[in-house]
DNA sequence: GGCCAACGGTCTCCAATATAGACCAGGTCT
DNA sequence: AGACCTGGTCTATATTGGAGACCGTTGGCC
């Protein structure tokens, strides 16, 4: 065993929760796995961003996701308790979806993230190039 | 349109640089995508927190991952300018992986949404037992 | 009345992707 | 000699993602 190993099995017994996402069967992994997900990060940002919406508003808004996309990230992000659904019984029925506290919690991590990506994809392109003109044969 | 769109259409133009990951055409949209990754991410902190690491154990630290997998997202952030891989010819060869500067960024943004997981995973399960009580039938 | 669109979805089909597991060459250990 | 470790690649199968059809209700338009 290495030294980072030793690290790395320390790492998850002093914790009083033993909860570890670097461990597959731990049910944190699961959570991790269901919410780092391209759409459901998005959606977490957009409704952090630009407030509730309704699923119309948040297919244009999130560009590209598929109905059946957003259909089930909100359903993941609802059944978990990050965002609300609130149906408002009119003619045609309204249906608007709002952040919980728990998801404005994550998306006040998740945002940056967004933000970070803009501002250093050119950096990021940059180095594609490079790599890809030194990897393209010898 | 809505005053979120507007807000929305508003938020691209007035930022100068013109990158906006809710776009689906734009190229951080594509480096966003790629990032927002489980087993990306995973790497990424886990080279974070216990330093430089050889390709198999961070195949046993990110508990789960398969060798392509591995690789594979090994590359993808080598490509992007986040990860050095560094082969040391002896026999049998060394090959030990480590974050650049644009990956120690990255790694701080998200290291907290991990450990934002583990604490919140008790809270997310409970929402998940309500939601699907109430889910059940009626 | 007839036609079309918007709403918030669901359903089905097909392509792309993830995972499991075999395989590889070179070298070490016993 | 035989088993094992290294850092992968390759293949077969399971899962997932996206495109687009469908749905019932409502509203506008001619």
């Amino acid at each position: 065993m290495t030294t980072q190993e030793q690290a790395r099995a320390g790492a998850g017994a002093a914790q009083a929760q033993e909860l570890d996402v670097f461990a597959q069967l731990c049910p944190s992994r699961a959570v991790f796995a269901e919410l780092v997900d391209k759409w459901s990060m998005l959606i977490l940002m957009g409704l952090d961003e630009f407030g509730p919406q309704r699923f119309s508003e948040l297919q244009r808004g999130v560009d590209g996701v598929s109905r059946k996309m957003l259909t089930q990230s909100l359903r993941s992000l609802e059944r978990n308790g990050l965002v609300r659904r609130t149906v408002h019984p009119e003619t045609p029925p309204r249906v608007v979806y709002d952040l919980l506290p728990l998801g404005r919690e994550l998306a006040a991590l998740v945002s940056p993230v967004g933000r970070w990506t803009e501002e250093r994809t050119g950096q990021m392109l940059a180095a594609r190039e490079e790599f890809d003109r030194a990897h393209a044969d010898g």
